[in-house]
RNA sequence: GCCCCCAUCGUCCAGCGGCCUAGGACAUCGCCCUUUCAAGGCGGUAACGGGGAUUCGAAUUCCCCUGGGGGCACCA
């Protein structure tokens, strides 16, 4: 029986989740649920400088929002800085580690003048094989010690990526890296070895970003323990839309924000699984468990690929229209709250989410056309761009005179709110005279289908608004 | 500069030596439907970066070039 599947994801709290991070813990989530195995969530906050506690609230609650669950409590590093502490010790003892006195400030003017000199900057290691007269009086000189740990020299390291394939670097081109700060506290590549061996993390998913360092933490962990090390899968990394690295130049790339615009869970998940990994037998639209029974590392893409925000929108609206109306409540409800208040009315919601739910890309752009129905008169306003489209129409006076005189005589109830008859008899095609209505009922000249929303308005308010328009327009 | 990874339509993927006149999805264009805008239906445009090599046969294998991305911290 094969050891049992054991992953973590690992985020060091130091901004929002962004959907690149998103990406990887949703592959290991998803590795895990395939394998029946164990998800975890690391936090590693060894540099206390840079890392917030509401930056590691703020990670869990997007987490949660995603679906991701994990198994356990969670750990967070800098509650372990003892067992670090020990390993370090240990891999002093045993000579793979040593002491080294140059100070960040040495360390950068030697790599500038190397750039000077039209060298390569690299760490010379000088302080690789100090005696130990030299260590105790550069101690007793005051100097900053930190560890570093002790690459081969020579030689080739290589392991096997699960989905590249062999990878290899001549350890030439290794320096010696830091593994514990002047200040005494670890480093990742310390925390992130200890950890990975004492959880018993089998596999070790993450992004091609830290391809190159893995050598180094392979190096490091056969210093600790003769046993196995996890099996290493390096994603592709995400790019903005034109192929440069991901950045908030690029639109909303942060998930709090994906979730304040109105993009469901499901679909964010289904879209960032898509980004990266297709299915045998190749669906678009797959719902939670249909990507945990496909989800295969072996299917997973070798080249970085660009976030694609309208494709995003194209499945995210796929999926509003999936759900059953009380689903999509549930899901607005929050994001309605915001912008109504929380006494807003309910039956107005729900019946303007039946309204806009076929044709929306998201719960903001939905819940945008609603806007009109929680506007009181006084605060009820035009668009700018669609008052002038209004006041381009042809006949438009007649038109609002026309629908005016039919909501005035008609019979209240959905179905008999039709001025199409009216438009009509002046002439003018349904089609081309409706258009003035919506604006000035609606406020935009786009939105829910304007019948519907005169009913839901009620008679006074509709009229209302069609005789300040046209007040508007003759002024 | 050095090291590593990668390379099919604008974008995301399929293709893993012959089934490829290269398939799907998003986007885009046209038509239909239509209570605006959408959604939906139908149809179209659009790609194997270049050069060698292997082979009867290459998008699929190998090499070089080019291009893109990543790494080279007392960040992770």
């Amino acid at each position: 029986m094969p050891a049992p599947v054991k992953v973590r994801f690992s985020p060091a709290p130091t901004g929002f989740l962004h959907v690149g991070s998103a990406r990887t813990a949703l592959f290991n989530w998803l590795f895990a649920r395939h394998h029946g195995g164990e998800f975890i969530l690391r936090i590693e906050d060894t540099d206390r400088a840079r890392s917030r506690d509401e930056w590691v609230v703020g990670i869990q609650d997007t987490l949660r929002w995603l679906g991701l669950d994990w198994d356990g409590l969670g750990v967070l590093q800098s509650q372990r800085f003892a067992e670090y502490r020990a390993a370090a010790d240990q891999l002093l003892e045993g000579g793979a580690a040593y002491e080294c006195f140059c100070t960040p400030e040495e360390i950068a003017a030697r790599n500038e003048a190397a750039r000077a000199e039209g060298r390569t900057p690299s760490h010379d290691e000088r302080c690789r094989d100090r005696s130990p007269a030299e260590r105790a009086a550069l101690t007793d000189a005051g100097r900053p010690r930190t560890l570093r740990f002790r690459t081969p020299e020579e030689g080739t390291s290589s392991f096997v990526d699960l989905i590249r394939g062999e990878v290899r670097v001549e350890w030439s081109t290794v320096t010696d890296f830091v593994i514990v700060r002047a200040d005494g506290t670890p480093l990742f590549f310390l925390a992130n070895a200890v950890d990975d061996l004492e959880m018993g993390i089998t596999h070790v998913i993450r992004g091609e970003d830290l391809l190159d360092s893995t050598h180094r933490v392979l190096a490091l962990r056969r210093a600790l323990d003769p046993g196995s090390p996890p099996a290493y899968a390096h994603l592709p990394l995400i790019l903005g839309p034109d192929r440069s690295k991901l950045s908030k130049r690029h639109g909303s790339v942060a998930l709090e924000e994906l979730r304040e615009a109105g993009y469901l869970p499901v679909a964010l998940r289904n879209y960032l699984a898509l980004l990266g990994w297709s299915p045998p037998e190749g669906q678009e639209i797959l719902d939670t468990d249909e990507l945990i029974a496909t989800f295969d590392l072996d299917a997973v893409t070798h080249a970085a690929a660009a976030f694609d925000h309208q494709k995003l929108a194209w499945m995210n609206g796929e999926w509003i229209r999936r759900l059953t109306l009380p689903e999509l409540e549930a899901a607005a409800l929050p994001l309605a709250t915001t912008r109504y208040g929380d006494d807003l009315d309910r039956g107005l919601l729900r019946a303007a989410l039946d309204l806009g739910q076929e044709r929306a890309a998201t719960l903001g752009a939905l819940l945008d056309q609603a806007d009109f129905l929680y506007a009181a008169e006084d605060d009820f306003r035009i668009a700018p761009d669609s008052w002038d489209k209004l006041t381009k129409i042809e006949r438009v006076g007649e038109i609002l005179d026309a629908v005016a005189a039919h909501l005035t005589t008609c019979e209240w109830t959905p179905g008999a709110i039709d001025p199409r008859a009216v438009v009509e008899q002046l002439g003018i095609k349904p089609r081309d005279g409706l258009r003035a209505i919506y604006t000035a009922v609606e406020g935009r000249h786009a939105g829910l289908p304007v019948f519907d929303a005169i009913c839901l308005l009620g008679q006074e308010r509709a009229l209302g608004r069609i005789r300040a328009a046209q007040a508007r327009l003759t002024s």
